[in-house]
DNA sequence: CCGCCTCATTGACCGGGATCAACAAATTGT
DNA sequence: ACAATTTGTTGATCCCGGTCAATGAGGCGG
């Protein structure tokens, strides 16, 4: 739990992995500068707590490497998760008190963070950082509604088809690649977390994964390794329309 | 289908009944000046169509008054609503060629619009419409992501008692009294719409309807006209914490 | 007034996914 | 190395909500 080591480490943003693609995209030198100054790092282990629900938060900023779940729990227990945050993707809420969700560290993951304040400040100086972080609330608000899509109307075997599908495309564009047959990848999560991400129970997901593993849609070595020798057969398998948007 | 009649009536914006909710909440009076040339007004019939899914959409504003929907539909039929948009409400998407997603008037809708070009030059230099939108998108996220839990978690019974409490805590918002007992209000939408907005069927909404009736959850008349008896009595068919955020 | 349409309710039946339970495999601690 | 724990798989059974089908209730034009 040595979540404070390489709080003072002060690496450049100019060299950091998520430079082009996080909240400072579109930040100058100067502006670049100025969150240097604020921001620090902060490490999790897996199944750390980052935020709990309804807890002040005082500070924000952005996943450098690893995996971030939000969820939310009901009084009874059911768990849903909200969120599945990757490298670059920014945590916290801007302008709110708390957080509505539970945030925890999936993977091993390091933050980029600011004092909540202290961004703010700076946001209200800085159209560059305003402007990227209404982009990326509305890729979120996108991903979002597209999950309600998921849970409200497809099978346990859509969900799970669905699912592969993100992850492999998240790694063939990683891997600077293209989502074609025969690409393998990492399940970053265990079942019990892809069943609270998609609404299922772990049996329901466990045997969904054997259904596509026997009818060859899938191949597995191990319980965290996946390959598609037919992306085709995934979308298919996932409900959506294999035409055009295949790396939309 | 007369959804030109009023483009040029230029009311005020000084006297418009969002003007202090809506994305220009925070303009002052020049910046509101400059909205007012921007700005025109179109009307559409119930069921009408504002923009389809996929659609370059020249447009966006606020919705001044009725109910829009916005949803997904698969490529077999099965459909899935996103979004319930009420007065104040933002539809169109800034920085985005395109909707992801159908937008519907369900009651006679009144939008006031802006050219998208033209709106996004405005924002640039005009850091309180920015801030407002930012505002409003992370609200919408939150709603997306309350939906999330009750798509993927909530019973039937469940998902129409979270439904109706959030349609008694509006109405009870908008006449400026508190979510209590014995409220009443409207049904804006079908039970085909509210199948689609909660993951059910029509059969099992109007199954449930008839069950929370049974019990005195709710009473109707008609069946577009809703009461609640004792609101707790909902919060807790809900799967609501019932403590504290009653009106949160 | 009647026929037609849309919207809503109700019943009978079925099946996908949840639940309960046992076990296997991988990981961790000592 | 071995027990203890966590994580994943598989089987048996049940039930909620979907499906299919019939009927009711308004609304509207002729």
């Amino acid at each position: 739990m040595q979540n404070t080591a390489d709080r003072n480490a002060k690496e450049r943003c100019s060299d950091c992995p998520i430079r082009h693609r996080a909240v400072c995209t579109y930040c100058g030198d100067d502006e670049l500068a100025q969150l240097e100054a604020l921001k620090f790092y902060r490490n999790y282990a897996p199944g750390q707590e980052i935020v709990a629900a309804g807890e002040q938060s005082e500070f924000l900023g952005s996943v450098v490497e690893g995996v971030v779940s939000l969820s939310k729990t009901m009084s009874d227990g059911r768990r849903q998760m909200v969120g599945l945050m990757f490298a670059s993707d920014f945590i916290g809420r801007p302008m709110r008190q708390s957080s509505p969700y539970d945030a925890v560290a999936v993977t091993p993951v390091r933050l980029c963070l600011f004092q909540k304040r202290r961004f703010e400040a700076l946001m209200i100086k800085t159209p560059a950082l305003e402007k990227r972080l209404l982009e990326m609330m509305l890729d979120e608000l996108d991903a979002a509604r597209d999950w309600m899509l998921l849970l409200g109307r497809k099978t346990a075997r859509e969900k799970i088809a669905t699912f592969l599908m993100i992850l492999a495309r998240r790694a063939a564009h990683a891997a600077g690649a293209r989502a074609e047959d025969g690409f393998q990848f990492e399940l970053p999560i265990t079942r019990e977390a892809i069943a609270d991400y998609l609404g299922l129970t772990i049996e329901t997901v466990s045997r969904q994964f054997t259904s596509l593993r026997k009818d060859g849609t899938i191949s597995m070595t191990g319980s965290r390794q996946c390959r598609v020798p037919d992306f085709i057969a995934l979308l298919d398998a996932a409900g959506e329309d294999s035409d055009g948007g295949l790396l939309s």
